[in-house]
DNA sequence: CTGAAAGCGCTAACAC
DNA sequence: GTGTTAGCGCTTTCAG
């Protein structure tokens, strides 16, 4: 390994005139400059990140606790994410939660250790307990993406409660009464947001909430089979069906197929997450899009932001999804 | 910050044994042990992971070059490659290399900068040209996955010409004589084994390469769909078409409903790569589903065995992938 | 079983 | 415009 001791050495310079050429950190003479490169040139010198990180006490490093790269939306917010980072000079540790608090303590606390600049978490269930204040101690800079949690900080997601409500608005609005709805994971805040969605949108048709229509998808696409499943194949079939995201959209789907029935003929359908195949699927699936972009690069933005002025008021953002209106609604 | 000097006088030992109980690197006495972990919790003690990798020559930190995370198949890849990461106390830094030799090198770069213990490459086009040798040259422990490269180094893959010939073969077995290939982007392996594997097919059957019927789908659904468009609408449409990923699978499907041309009534469809709705997808795709999990849990492993022993003689490793027979090739 | 001390390779005052 | 030097916080011989 060759040090910056070395190149110094080579050119006749001191170390730190080495460092300033590096940096482009102070004015240099173009001489010594290109003396300075030549030998950089002439060793192959390559500068030792970790070391650097240890004198300027910054290591352009964001970490990113998420669950289940395996899910599309996320593969998209990662990559949104990195793209902004990668932009400003930053690099990204992705680390998995796998929706646990346990493990996603576990992920921030490494995070943590590496002295990473910032932290952007998909918040677990329980997170709040555990990985969150240990964060906030280590006053790490701290963005919160995809699902909110009630804490002091910067915070990015889908908007979801008006969203949830005009997918069933729309199928109220063809004539549907008995609506039933997959819904995600218990603990996180989408959830219960377009779950919210959902029961506004019947209370404003003066229906209540039928428990025996709604069904907990847990978020997966084999749960969501079961359970679709289960009922439609029971006596208090509905006449509709929302599901409030991609996993589980496939899940509901599977089940309808096995079960036979048809969409809309038999169920309407609409659901939160959009594929690249929702128009390719027959029906064309009504549903509406998150803008994963303008998620994860907002998320960069703002922890960017926090890191270079640690003082600004915390920042909550919502951004707008769109509705495609496609056919599985059955409005033609 | 709180440092393990500070623990240490509060501990009444010296740093040494502070950092021997945190390592468990040496014998330490109970009592004393229990002194120094009562210093830990009352000051919040966090080890400064940056200051550590430099004294230790070691960051436990692995990179990851790869592209287009947006992709499942690259999602799936890099989730199986942290978890076999993560499980050994590593950490994956991922960057985008956009399947751009020039961005690859920048993200190579850093990784290096960084003092990653080991690298992980998706080989851009151009690869060999660029980012191989500089890490080669740095002595960098490397990988790489999902293409083959000409290069004295651990690689793993997915079996590819077996497999599109396979595909190909199982099309004339149904009796087509013209199939036409979608064919990824130029420049990487995959590409040239699964066109040769569909060659090797017509081959075997005394059936010429139709220059006609090769449309270049450049890995992207939206040049696939232009492309398939384009033949499917012209005098010399073939009577099936195989599609070599799941973009351009998407793009042909698109083109195919857009010229309202039905499968396989109108052309029978096979492809590389399966969907999680390819039995959802009216008529059910016959496809080639890659084993991905292994193909990333096994780029884990080769690269920490490198790490350990750099001696080692490199191994090529190509995983096998299965065919999903469902009835898009139209063998009912 | 424990401590002292020499680095790891770089940055950033501070001095000239 | 350039050099000196004191750290950054930890690991790891080497002694005892």
């Amino acid at each position: 390994m060759t040090t910056m001791g070395d190149v110094a050495r080579l050119a006749g310079v001191s170390p730190s005139t080495v460092s300033h050429v590096l940096n482009g950190t102070r004015k240099v003479d173009s001489a010594t400059r290109s003396r300075v490169e030549a030998a950089i040139a002439e060793t192959g010198y390559r500068r030792n990140g970790v070391a650097r990180s240890l004198a300027a006490g910054r290591t352009h490093t964001v970490g990113l606790s998420i669950s289940a790269l395996t899910n599309p939306y996320f593969g998209s917010l990662v990559h949104a994410v990195e793209r902004a980072l990668s932009d400003a000079g930053y690099v990204l540790i992705v680390g998995d939660s796998h929706d646990d608090a346990e493990s996603e303590k576990r992920v921030t606390d490494s995070l943590l250790d590496r002295q990473v600049d910032g932290i952007i978490v998909a918040p677990a269930p329980g997170s709040h307990r555990r990985a969150l204040p240990v964060i906030a101690a280590a006053r790490t800079p701290l963005v919160l993406i995809d699902r909110a949690v009630d804490l002091e900080c910067d915070q990015v997601g889908p908007e979801n409660f008006d969203s949830a409500r005009t997918l069933t608005e729309h199928l109220l609005d063809v004539g549907h009464r008995r609506i039933a709805v997959v819904r995600g994971i218990a603990g996180i805040s989408s959830t219960a947001e377009r779950f919210d969605g959902y029961a506004a949108a019947l209370a404003a048709r003066g229906i209540p909430v039928d428990d025996d229509l709604v069904v907990d998808g847990e978020s997966s696409t084999e749960v969501a089979e079961r359970q679709v499943h289960a009922l439609m194949a029971s006596a208090h079939r509905p006449s509709a069906l929302v599901s409030m995201n991609n996993a589980m959209t496939i899940g509901t789907l599977k089940a309808l197929r096995r079960l036979d029935l048809s969409i809309p003929g038999d169920v309407a359908f609409a659901c939160f997450d959009d594929f690249e195949w929702s128009d390719l699927f027959e029906p064309k699936l009504t549903a509406v899009a998150q803008d994963v972009e303008t998620i994860g690069a907002t998320a960069a933005r703002l922890l960017l932001r926090r890191i270079d002025h640690q003082g600004d008021a915390p920042q909550r953002i919502r951004v707008p999804s769109t509705l495609h209106h496609r056919n599985s609604c059955g409005c033609a």
